[in-house]
DNA sequence: AAAATAAAGTTGCAATCGCAAGTTATTTGC
DNA sequence: GCAAATAACTTGCGATTGCAACTTTATTTT
């Protein structure tokens, strides 16, 4: 009895009955399991979708890094390209790299602001903001499937512990 | 009133307030907000923790691609190439260069399957182990200070919640 | 058993990325 | 008000990435 108690709960996927999870996602810890380490399941998650977005963005010819600079510059504009950096988090060199891109595609425009000589304001021109509604358009289906069987609760709970996680990154 | 109500939903941060935050993450809504996307924070949350990982995991030497390909083989050993790629969700032709430096640095050795003639098989050397047991030793302080606050109910919800989300994108 | 198809991996090549070392503009300390 | 320090951006360059086309081995069809 005892015996196969021991080798239930050191077996296979039996940690994952434990009351307390949070010691197996220690990567210090000796029971350690990558499927209880966030930010594995973080990066997978990331990674999967960042996979599908990028099929669905082919069809309107725009990649990632492209899409999220419009969607950032959806949300406030004009902005420093070093605010678009950040808020990407994209090193800034690469930023400067995929501004240059857009620009030649005709996305946006760029121009030295006059409060301040050294930084870089970039804006959606009218192609810019045409691009950024149909990349939503083309998205927007992919979202309902991923978020499907969300309840309210669970979609907010997810923001908030995201939003949790990235706070503690600081 | 009216007036004044209308204004208070449609401001700034009040959004946060509704009680069914998943049209606001939807990119095709109206209200789209950013901060409400998931995989906005999804990527940011993991972009923030690449970085925090990759400062400490220079000091033993070794970069994050590396760092997930022992984790992966420190779960199960030894494994096809192709399976190690489908773990870290990395390209294959990518994957491939990854092993091949870690090879030349000595933390991994190859050899062809003897039940299957086409696949490479992957296995950490002693080195490996080594470099696995020290990449886990410098990474444990990090995980504390990211799940600070984090209840167990906390951290059993968020990896339910992303392995929600990773089985939504298939 | 041979031919056709699929699976697993390999490699050339062009594009992207990011460090490091600049330049230019602004702010701070004296 | 000027020199030094800081902030914001720029660019050269080597390293990494991933598509596409290919090779090799296994499995399925006929």
């Amino acid at each position: 009895m005892q015996q196969k108690y021991f080798q239930m709960v050191t077996n296979s996927e039996n940690w994952k009955l434990s009351k307390d999870l949070r010691p197996y996602g220690n990567p210090g810890s000796d029971n350690f399991q990558l499927e209880a380490y966030p930010f594995y399941m973080l990066n997978r998650a990331a990674s999967r979708y960042n996979l599908a977005i990028e099929a669905v963005l082919r069809e309107i010819g725009i990649d990632i890094p492209t899409w999220r600079v419009l969607m950032i510059l959806g949300e406030s504009q004009p902005l420093a390209i070093g605010q678009v950096a950040k808020s990407a988090v994209i090193n800034l060199s690469t930023m400067m790299r995929i501004v240059e891109r857009m620009e030649k595609a005709g996305l946006v425009a760029t121009s030295q602001s006059e409060a301040d000589g050294r930084v870089k304001q970039v804006t959606m021109t009218d192609a810019g903001e045409t691009t950024l509604h149909e990349a939503r358009k083309v998205t927007a289906p992919l979202y309902d499937t991923i978020i499907r069987g969300f309840s309210a609760r669970d979609f907010s709970t997810l923001l908030t512990l995201l939003d949790r996680l990235i706070h503690n990154l600081d």
